[in-house]
DNA sequence: GAGTGGTCTAGACCACACT
DNA sequence: GTGTGGTCTAGACCACTCC
């Protein structure tokens, strides 16, 4: 049970109530009592679990809605968010194409994927011990053919045991869905530090561009719940025909 | 007054009371009620004025205050947002130095800043006529005496009368609260489309750098009130020591 | 102590989705 | 109709700031 406010006072960090609440439904979240998808309990069930009214409750969804963590649907219930029902199939992904009439046809290979010991920048990036291994991913994104995007991947192999080149050629939607619901690993929230860089003689040629192209890199860092960071990933984009998007306040 | 909800039940769009009082707000806060730096009455007050119960107002203020339209301060009050303290002195500037401890040394040098007929990409983008006359201003951004971005900026000469070259340069503080406190124009939010491209030989010589380096584009177009764009930036980076960082959730 | 925003409650009623 | 989230209210009390 939360600790009453008051109760909390003489404790240097105050927390509010619908505070605790909300840090207990993300361990909900994260112990998988409740899965990506479904319908977490009603307000007034979870205040009469939690011993609290209904208002606070509210509040504590509030911020998990606005962390995108679970998703309301008036009428219907509070769900758990999920990467399987992104209606642009690459929630994470802020490529746009020039024409905006650009049929959605996307493609996908799978260069590579092997398990290996992780370098050490990898090792610093995910929080790994030098020792310990990490699946590498190395693919192409095609739109309308025309390969665009180069991405190396990195995930600690600890978690995504059995992770294959199959697996992933097979498997039919994004890839953080497949994470999810075959790993139970679910991205959050992740950083991006971008620059412009020149293609080398690799990129140039999965990219199929001339060596020296100016090419965006995405250097991306993915975390899941309690800021636990699970991917890196460090993407090669062709800006000819695609901008990167942002909005700023 | 605000329309009550069951009034407003037979009009097909329904408007929570919370989001008229926001609307209302906006607009005081357009009009210039309120200006940038002060504070903004009390809740209690704007209940009473607007004949709603606090709560109401305050579900309003929420709004407006994670639109980065007013700051809330426990104690204090409820202040209107302003470009004039942002600690990082770049509220839109996402340009990070690898080296985290940089020094804020930054100085800008005002290349060029002329009237004349908005261009037609221009035009578009600000939704003037193109017998509009815009502001173009090219300046440059140094970090540590090292030239590092290279800006064209567009403005509405509309809405920029009276300025010049010198008053830009005399100018100490950030070009966004210069804008705010000269011309009143406050900038809310921003779009950016990023790529990446070959400096060309002014780029290469006005950030001294060979051409043909891969550089970051940035494009921006900047919203006031009324989402109303005032203002096209098109920014060049040189990445080799800054990365552009950005969070997606 | 007075004034401000921040939290919490309890209850009423509305809008929406399903059945 | 029933159950869900969404809005609105009124009042109590807490935390923070300033005098």
């Amino acid at each position: 049970m939360p600790t009453t406010p008051t109760a909390a006072a003489d404790s240097p960090a105050f927390s509010p109530l619908y505070q605790q609440i909300k840090t207990l439904m993300t361990q909900s979240l994260q112990r998988g009592e409740w899965r990506p998808g479904e319908a977490i309990p009603s307000e007034a069930e979870l205040a009469v679990r939690f011993k609290v009214s209904q208002g606070t409750v509210r509040k504590a969804i509030d911020e998990l809605a606005t962390d995108n963590l679970v998703v309301r649907r008036q009428g219907k219930g509070t769900f758990v968010a999920t990467h399987a029902e992104e209606r642009t199939q690459f929630r994470f992904l802020r490529l746009t194409p020039d024409d905006a009439a650009e049929t959605g046809s996307t493609r996908r290979r799978f260069i590579d994927c092997r398990r290996q010991r992780a370098p050490a920048d990898v090792a610093r990036a995910l929080a790994l011990r030098t020792s310990d291994n990490a699946i590498r991913i190395r693919r192409v994104l095609y739109f309308r053919d025309l390969p665009v995007v180069l991405d190396d991947i990195w995930l600690p192999a600890a978690l995504f045991k059995g992770l294959t080149a199959e697996r992933l050629g097979s498997y039919r939607g994004p890839m953080y869905r497949l994470f999810e619901s075959e790993f139970h690993v679910r991205m959050i929230r992740a950083e991006e530090k971008i620059r412009a860089v020149a293609a080398d003689d690799t990129a140039a040629g999965l990219l199929e561009l001339p060596p020296g192209t100016p090419l965006l890199s995405v250097e991306r860092r993915s975390y899941t719940y309690g800021d636990r960071p699970v991917e890196l990933r460090r993407g090669l984009y062709n800006t000819a025909a695609h901008y990167y998007r942002n909005e700023l306040s």
